[in-house]
DNA sequence: AACTATTGATAATG
DNA sequence: TCATTATCAATAGTT
């Protein structure tokens, strides 16, 4: 347990610096995967021990990372200077691009569950996580269409069977008033003259 | 104040994806200069915000990170072309592969549930497995059942729509007979007894 | 940018 | 190297 804040200056004891440099490589080291995956940036981390060992990561590859890193720095440099160098400058910018669409594709085939080697139990969390939500807002979203589709065919039908007993009703009564007319003309000792509109009456009142 | 642990997966929101990259930056360049001091370590750093924005940290100079890096990933290129340790390389990967084969063919026997004693993590993956695809055909026969629904519900509504249009044709007819049945009437000289009669007419063909 | 409640990192220790 | 734990550092969410 520490004693107090830790002054930062070179460890004289080799072993205890050896130890610090072991927690605190692998520190860094996941403090750059976590920048590079939340804030969706690009990075190069290259760790020399004193003992000469290598350790480093890269969130696309340090290929990738060091040609841009080195294309801007020559940007930077020598802008539009000879047209051999703004090849050198487009060719790299090709690979480059290449490279990206490589970590994209890759990234995709694992979010399709296509190419899982190589993936701890954390990636594999966050794969499994990614893909839960996203099925889950694109089914929300899928049911609440349907149900919408199916609350306006509901509504829709509704209406028209409402306006179908409207017509009912009318038809029905328009029938009534003809037949009470017929009985009124017939007690009134008046004489149809056309058999036909009776039929008529009857076949569609029926 | 945060209220949970943070889930490392790329920051949906822009500009709070910013801040965060803003302060995860700063630590981990300053991570990185203490492991370079407290470590007597060589550290290399290269970030590229998600906007494209260079930053970055060497303890030395980033020149001479690169081409300590460069010099020693070329190394490692020609140790695996050295005859001796290519061999060692396959000898690894037949190991490797037998040991996926013996996955794979457990796997299988636990899939066909002749094998089950002694869960482990794997296991349990591979029972999580069928219950996502049970999932997706439950979720398969609920959206057919959707679908049908609102086939069905078209259907219904197309037949009463069609229903609605022959009540109309209907009622048009009946008005119509009754129209032509009072010109008729009106041309043989006939009275009509009752007034209110002929407004009921009219009202109804409105 | 400043403020804190929390989590996270890690120095010391076994 | 690994585990534990007390402590400090980093930082997510908020103002």
């Amino acid at each position: 347990m520490r004693r107090g804040k830790v002054e930062i200056r070179m460890i004289e004891n080799s072993s205890s610096r050896q130890v610090t440099f072991s927690k605190r490589k692998n520190g860094l080291l996941k403090k750059a995967k976590e920048l590079a995956i939340l804030c969706d940036a690009e990075v190069g981390l290259i760790i020399f021990s004193s003992t000469s060992k290598l350790h480093h990561f890269a969130s696309t590859s340090m290929k990738s990372v060091i040609e841009r890193y080195n294309k801007l720095k020559e940007e930077h440099h020598h802008q539009l200077l000879n047209p051999s160098s703004e090849l050198k400058f487009w060719k790299k910018e090709v690979s480059s691009l290449r490279q990206q669409l490589q970590y994209w594709q890759d990234y995709h085939r694992q979010l399709m569950g296509e190419e899982l080697s190589g993936l701890s139990v954390k990636d594999l969390q966050s794969l499994e996580n990614q893909l839960e939500t996203s099925l889950k807002n694109i089914r929300m979203r899928k049911d609440q269409i349907l149900t919408n589709e199916i609350q306006e065919l509901n509504r829709k039908g509704h209406l028209i069977h409402q306006e179908n007993i409207e017509l009912h009703r009318k038809a029905d009564l328009i029938c009534q008033e003809n037949v009470e007319r017929q009985r009124k003309e017939a007690n009134e000792g008046m004489l149809i003259s056309s058999c036909s509109y009776r039929n008529l009456v009857l076949t569609n009142c029926g």
